[in-house]
DNA sequence: GGCTTTAAACAAA
DNA sequence: TTTGTTTAAAGCC
């Protein structure tokens, strides 16, 4: 807060800070909308998260509530409360500090799950037990290799480094947090292996986002937190995916398998039919041109015509490549739910849109590719664009500078000659 | 009345 | 001392 809101700048000290401090710490604690994350390795600090589910509802319900309706779904379990309170609720928790204690019981969270699931949800390791990362002391269960490139920056500016600068770190830390939170569906499994079959000339074309050339190496990719990443990753952000929630914050962990099953990546971005939308609006516009470049004479069946749209409606969304050994990386980690056999540093095709082409089982064809829903995620995320930057207020400047680097890419103007769709 | 902010007390690490 | 929880009060809409 100090380093990034001008205001509290000159309120670092004890002192002068001790009042705001207490008054975050007390809304923290106070709303559901935020999580708790216990981090493990620092004994009392915490990280805190936008919950998955938004909080909507409000304050969190005091844990003395008689009666709770849904939203006793985002009772926040406080440990110390359960301390000083014997439990009222359903599901007590030996520990206090659990870090499952401390979530909400949103659909799909660790305390709805399967047991199995449950340790690697309430297992928030430290990033310094990661294999592929242990340089930064830092222990947010979300962060990436961003961070140690500036650990300096100790801040919860989870992506606000040096490439994010002209993100507001506190849009930039909502939004990544939401869309790190965002990630997983049904479908993602699906749009995964047709992403992992893609092959051929495609990759160049078609690479798959905001992999940082050193990514490859990290058990917890970067792509949630690249900053060019980020506003369109959130852009399509809609907390729906709490699964994916735990993938991220279980860097060290291996999935459990039917998360690493559905899983695009743990160094990918991870959505569902978001995923599915954003890897369109990423991805769309030059897949096709690479298609159509490529001398694929077919017409495009009417999903891809979907694709120049997200083109079109972010001409900022445009695709970085990522390194070959990134790629290599992705496509060989993907390989085991691929149906079809993915030759290693082959390209991944991460546009949904275009597996007819390359003959993949259309029996894979995921609802991604409905255009009715294709076209729902547009308006959702365009209104989420909307709202972050109207929320943001002032200053608002995606830097996008990071992702215009290669001349392979389609430019946006060819994007824009696919055919638009009339939301 | 609901919400936000602030202050304060308290407990735990 | 820091962090987190809870209560209370004041002010605003």
């Amino acid at each position: 807060m100090v380093r990034s809101v001008p205001y509290f700048k000159d309120k670092g000290d004890s002192n002068s800070s001790a009042g705001w401090k207490n008054s975050i710490r007390h809304n923290l604690s106070l709303h559901s909308k935020f999580i708790k994350v216990h981090n493990e390795a620092t004994g009392k600090s915490s990280w805190w998260m936008l919950n998955p589910e938004g909080g909507k509802s409000g304050k969190a319900p005091r844990r003395r509530a008689a009666s709770m309706d849904n939203s006793s779904k985002l009772a926040k379990v406080r440990g110390k409360a359960s301390r000083k309170k014997p439990p009222l609720q359903s599901a007590p928790e030996s520990s206090a500090d659990s870090p499952g204690s401390q979530f909400p019981k949103w659909p799909g969270s660790p305390s709805s799950r399967s047991n199995e699931d449950s340790d690697v949800w309430n297992t928030f390791r430290p990033r310094t037990s990661s294999n592929a990362s242990t340089i930064s002391a830092r222990l947010s269960p979300i962060l990436t290799e961003q961070d140690d490139l500036h650990d300096e920056e100790l801040l919860p500016s989870l992506v606000y480094s040096s490439a994010s600068s002209n993100v507001p770190p506190t849009v930039t830390e909502e939004l990544e947090l939401i869309d790190g939170l965002n990630l997983m569906s049904p479908s993602s499994s699906v749009l995964s292996t047709q992403q992992s079959a893609s092959s051929g000339q495609i990759q160049r074309d078609s690479s798959f986002s905001l992999q940082s050339p050193n990514a490859a190496g990290q058990t917890f990719g970067n792509s949630l937190f690249n900053p060019v990443d980020i506003s369109l990753q959130s852009s399509v952000s809609h907390f729906s995916a709490p699964q994916t929630l735990e993938a991220l914050l279980t860097p060290s962990s291996p999935p459990p398998r039917d998360v690493m099953m559905t899983q695009v990546d743990p160094v990918l971005p991870q959505t569902g039919n978001r995923m599915s939308s954003r890897t369109l609006l990423l991805l769309g516009g030059q897949a096709a041109q690479s298609k159509m470049s490529s001398g694929n004479p077919r017409g495009k069946p009417a999903e891809q015509q979907a694709e120049p749209v997200g083109a079109s409606v972010l001409p900022s969304a445009l695709p970085i490549v990522t390194s070959p050994q990134n790629t290599a990386s992705i496509t060989s980690l993907k390989a085991p739910v691929s149906a079809q056999p993915v030759q290693l540093g082959s390209p991944v095709l991460l546009s949904s849109a275009s597996p007819a082409p390359l003959g993949l089982n259309q029996d894979r064809l995921p609802t991604d590719l409905d255009i009715d829903m294709y076209m729902e995620n547009l308006e959702c995320d365009m209104d989420y664009i909307i709202n972050s930057e109207l929320m943001d207020g002032e200053g608002l400047d995606f830097n996008f500078e990071p992702i215009l680097p290669t001349p392979s890419y389609p430019s946006t103007s060819q994007a824009s000659n696919h055919t638009w769709v009339p939301s």
